[in-house]
DNA sequence: GCATTAACCACAG
DNA sequence: CTGTGGTTAATGC
């Protein structure tokens, strides 16, 4: 196992800032760093949920398997915990986080998390607040897709991409079609068409993967009308 | 009816 | 893996 110095870490974490010098070398001694190249399962679905993961760098998909298709829960991106409501909430992993991005992550035995839970309220209380905010997050999520059209859902993860995860106006999907379609509850074709469309609309430039948002005004347009 | 939306299928780079 | 065309079912006006 890799020599760990979690406090370096740490620095990223609001929550894990709140650690006490002990509570920090108990986390050193039970924790796993592990490197995940792109499309690499980080956890999966139906198998036994034993680690709190908390990402470093990278990027993920939170997936579950539906009897049709592939739903993609959410994409989320680092710093940030993984795996909260799946390992605390029941036995079994009830989604998968895949890496779309070269990704490194910790793993932090539940037993340890639990303990430090319980014997640190700062940190629980941070862990609570990013509880939360995924909550809203995902009710609101929720809305978007099943009152908008395409266009909307389409408009809403494509601002998303680029205000949320990359920061910027241009940037790389890390997706491809067929998971931009389970991303945003389509299909496949229908991305590939509405995305030519919003280009010759002069709304967004696509070439490949790489997307540059031109109009963001009218984006946001589509976005609050679609 | 007729138009629109979006899914599914097939096929070609 | 993607883009496109044809077809079709559902829904709205």
């Amino acid at each position: 196992m890799r020599q760990l110095n979690c406090s370096m870490c740490i620095l990223k974490s609001e929550a894990a800032r709140k650690f006490s010098d002990s509570e920090l070398s108990r986390m050193n001694q039970n924790c796993v760093e592990v490197d995940f190249k792109k499309n690499e399962i980080i956890f999966k679905q139906n198998a036994l949920s034993s680690n709190i993961i908390y990402l470093q760098s990278g990027m993920v998909k939170l997936v579950i398997e539906g009897k049709q298709r592939e739903q993609i829960l959410r994409i989320k991106k680092a710093p940030c915990y993984l795996g909260l409501p799946t390992t605390m909430g029941d036995k079994i992993n009830h989604y998968s986080a895949v890496a779309i991005v070269p990704t490194r992550a910790c793993f932090i035995d539940i037993n340890i998390f639990k303990e430090l839970l319980k014997s640190n309220f700062e940190f629980s209380y941070e862990i609570m607040v990013e509880l939360c905010k995924n909550e809203l997050d995902q009710f609101h999520r929720c809305v978007n897709l099943v009152q908008k059209h395409i266009f909307g859902r389409l408009a809403n993860s494509l601002i998303q991409f680029s205000e949320e995860l990359f920061e910027d106006d241009e940037f790389d999907l890390p997706i491809n079609r067929n998971e931009y379609a389970d991303l945003v509850c389509t299909s496949r074709e229908t991305v590939s068409r509405m995305l030519a469309e919003l280009s010759e609309e002069k709304v967004i430039e696509i070439n490949g993967k790489r997307i540059k948002i031109l109009n963001k005004e009218m984006l946001n347009k589509i976005r609050e009308n679609g």
